[in-house]
DNA sequence: TGTACATCAGTGAACGCGCGTTCACTGATGTAC
DNA sequence: TGTACATCAGTGAACGCGCGTTCACTGATGTAC
């Protein structure tokens, strides 16, 4: 039985990562459901035939994108919300957000746009990767000053409010974007604790 | 000057309406941008050709698909929480969505594909009609038991919470829309009047 | 009334083009012994 | 060490197909007078 050298697969994973990468910005502008095999393969300068050599077709390329890409992402997400002070603002998730959107905006797009698009596959990959989202929010809810009764319904709604707000980021003018960081802020903190001073008329 | 006969209009309309009628639903499967001028002419029963006799390409028709259907739908929801009850329930809204959802599946898929969808041109134009029942939530905030202190704040809180609902109202399976339309129910109803009954522990 | 003409939605042929996919091949780089 | 062989990412030619768009045309239905 014979295998592939480290420096061999070291190569291969190179041209695999620069499709996933041309594929994201494409996506984009065009959008995932519209891309081509060699749209994507032209893009990453290889011919046409060597997509094979990475994936069987673009639905495959779409699920390594949300495993890839999409998913880490989320656990840094995640992550961010468990380790954060429990008193942890909503001003705080806001710039995490606008963060990531400037970042890396052709994944947020992707995120935000396949998460809704046609291809049910994506869909429902991306929904049992934002359930991990939902599960560190809901987590969240739990060890603050002010608990929410209902943590799961309380983190659902976050989550709604966090993705919205994605969206907007993308599409919002930069002159813009300092009052729609702090709507997002007291929209998401009035979410995770409610009755905070941000709604004191 | 000669002006065709209202007996032709009418005929015209017709073969205008069953293509926006059919991209509507190709749209919900394939996705919009990925939708084609022949595919639309074939599902309408109309020669290739014969499509620019309505519209100049797929994007000028998706700018009507957004005035005419969407929007109707919009003004729709608008009116209906402009006229109800100021003490109208989170419960209600949840029906309304549902209802939508079932009555016309492809349409709400469009609109909530599209507005975060790769074509700019669309989420803009979805954006302005969405803004109507932002306004039209912010105005039902204003008029209730327990009214809010922001209530531009808490109309787009409630707009993110009726859009994530009705994305996800489109792919739960029918045993669990009932679970859908109480979590609805409550999270949207606490947006409109917190501190309600809902959240009591 | 009849005759000439205008309008215009729908059509079929034709075009050049990019698509996804197959196939046999190359050449670099590994293992076997 | 040398020699024979295996692996496999990348390739270029070729295929049939559906696409968007143009063009000149048809035929139904209107107006002008």
């Amino acid at each position: 039985v014979l295998r592939a050298s480290p420096h061999k697969r070291e190569e291969k994973e190179r041209v695999r990562v620069t499709l996933l990468q041309a594929a994201l910005e494409l996506a984009a502008t065009h959008g995932f459901s519209s891309l081509g095999l060699r749209e994507v393969a032209r893009a990453a300068n290889i011919a046409p035939t060597s997509f094979y050599r990475h994936f069987a077709d673009m639905s495959e390329l779409g699920l390594a994108l949300v495993d890839e890409h999409v998913g880490p992402l989320l656990v840094e997400l995640a992550t961010g919300i468990r380790a954060g002070d429990p008193r942890q603002t909503g001003a705080e998730l806001a710039d995490t957000i606008l963060g990531a959107v400037e970042k890396q905006p052709e994944l947020v797009r992707f995120m935000v746009a396949e998460r809704v698009g046609a291809f049910a596959i994506l869909r429902e990959a991306l929904r049992k990767k934002l359930d991990g989202l939902s599960n560190a929010l809901q987590a969240s809810m739990q060890n603050r000053s002010r608990p929410r009764a209902r943590p799961l319904l309380a983190a659902e709604s976050a989550l709604a409010l966090l993705l919205d707000g994605f969206a907007r980021a993308l599409d919002v003018p930069e002159k813009e974007r300092a009052q729609l960081r702090e709507r997002l802020a007291e929209a998401i903190g009035y979410t995770l604790e409610p009755g905070s001073e941000s709604e004191r008329p």
